[in-house]
RNA sequence: GGAGGGAUUCCCGAGCGGUCAAAGGGAUCAGACUGUAAAUCUGACGGCUCUGCCUUCGAAGGUUCGAAUCCUUCUCCCUCCA
């Protein structure tokens, strides 16, 4: 009965976006403990967000009783998926791919259980692709693939039709790749379902073909739809680049903002996809802001949740110190002690020399600002504060008194970027 | 191998000898308004020692008083034929 109601909760949770065959999918969960994999290929040394929801779902799926395989690619990411991508990929050098393979195997461990009856299981299709031969890639894996069903495939059809863009034999083959790698593991260990994002469902239609025809195995794909926003804006950016999970390339503290900021319109719905509170639960939280005057409290507990699960308690809880600080509008009420702990916590700081007293450097230095004219422009436009006072001269030296304590400085720029800085 | 077409500032996309740091749109950023939201309005959007100067229009040369625009070579991409 558990496993039933794991599929009813990801349907509640909308995190279905296509399944095949649900039925004997869900009727095979109920039954018996499967095994499952999502791929994650090493195209950076850092996941994103973006890969948060197929991590996720694999510890959801793990809670539920299942066993989850992680898959690295090793060997995927040396050739590159092109499924709705719109342009070819550059190719990385093995060498770096291999470090890549490392960082995000790291990466998604925390999030699973290595112990029990269901213990997650990390793989790298470089074990069976790495010693592979042409030929036996082309006997054996390329016979069972049609080219003329391979190009009507959706994924590829925006880099065939169009006159400027062409697809590499290299990235066309990537199906066959990983439809091979959920053959591969339904052998070794048994796995019967893949998971990934609705823009995997190619790929992952080709792995439980190819199953078919060379384990003669029913195996399921399950896709989770693409996570948008309700402004159709691109979810995981913000003006300092993407959202990593890598705490050293996206700090704690920027994290928790991020989700912080999420839009009303899709904060319930990013709390179903990204916290594991209930649906029910979810929708108490939706109910009482709607009645709620003012300010909702759906962005902070996502912001909680999301960040525990990601960076941990701790790093959670210095996150929060930071916005306490920050968004009170009250640095008088903040030590010294207070200034040193941000620093630590992640707030984004710098060291300057005291004779370094300009303002625009520093803006330029403390990367509130790309460049001197930028930060010319934010001075103009008033979008600049030192310790929460707005600056107006573009000639703005410091002096001592903005040296609280006699050594920290906090800069602002717009509503919620902060720098601080240290001086030495 | 042959014949065409193309490469423009983050993206799309105009420009086709001077008036071009380069139209327009998108994205982004700032200001106002707000709830560190959305929507809306306003402004910015190559760099700098900033009423001027410097570097950009695939790369390298050339023509010209002057080139993103013309010529040559090269690189990459696309389409069709073989």
């Amino acid at each position: 009965m558990k496993q039933a109601s794991l599929m009813e909760d990801l349907e509640a949770r909308g995190l279905i976006a296509q399944t095949t065959d649900a039925a004997a999918l869900s009727e095979l969960m109920a039954r018996e403990q499967i095994t499952l994999y999502c791929g994650f290929d090493p195209t950076a040394d850092s996941l994103h967000i973006g890969s948060l929801v197929p991590i996720l779902m694999l510890r959801r799926f793990q809670q539920a009783g299942h066993q989850p395989v992680a898959l690295v690619g090793g060997a995927t990411g040396m050739i590159g998926d092109p499924s709705f991508k719109a342009t070819e990929r550059k190719l990385n050098t093995p060498d770096v791919i291999a470090g890549w393979v490392d960082k995000i195997r790291a990466q998604v461990a925390p999030f699973l259980t290595f112990e029990g009856e269901n213990a997650a299981v990390m793989a790298n299709n470089y074990d069976w692709f790495g010693s592979m031969g042409a030929l036996e890639f082309l006997r054996d894996i390329g016979k069972h693939f049609s080219v003329n069903a391979m190009i009507k495939k959706e994924a590829v059809q925006q880099r065939i039709n169009r006159d400027d863009q062409g697809i590499s034999y290299t990235e066309f083959s990537y199906s066959l790749l990983q439809g091979y790698d959920f053959a591969e593991l339904n052998k070794r260990l048994g796995c019967k379902l893949q998971i990934g994002g609705s823009d995997q469902w190619g790929n992952i239609t080709a792995g439980t073909d190819l199953t078919r025809r060379l384990n003669q195995q029913q195996v399921f794909g399950l896709t989770m739809p693409l996570v948008t926003k309700a402004d159709g804006t691109k979810f995981g950016k913000t003006e300092s680049g993407t959202i990593w999970l890598d705490a050293k390339k996206t700090s704690p503290y920027a994290f928790y903002q991020f989700w912080l900021g999420t839009a009303d319109a899709d904060v319930y719905k990013f709390l179903r996809y990204f916290s594991f509170l209930s649906v029910a639960e979810i929708a108490a939280i939706e109910e009482a802001d709607k009645t709620r005057e003012g300010k909702p409290e759906g962005q902070r507990i996502l912001a909680e949740q999301v960040t525990e699960l990601v960076h941990g308690k701790t790093a959670l809880e210095a996150a929060q110190r930071i916005t306490a600080s920050l968004f009170s509008n009250d640095l008088t009420s903040l030590t010294a002690d207070d200034f040193a702990q941000l620093a630590q916590d992640g707030l984004p700081s710098l060291a300057l020399p005291r004779d370094a007293d300009n303002l625009i450097d520093a803006l330029a230095a403390g990367g509130l600002a790309k460049s001197k004219s930028e930060a010319r422009t934010f001075i103009q436009s008033g979008a600049v504060s030192i310790n929460g006072v707005k600056a107006d001269s573009l000639e703005y030296r410091f002096g001592d008194a903005d040296r609280l304590f006699g050594e920290y400085t906090l800069l602002k720029r717009g509503k919620k970027l902060y720098a601080l800085i240290r001086w030495e």
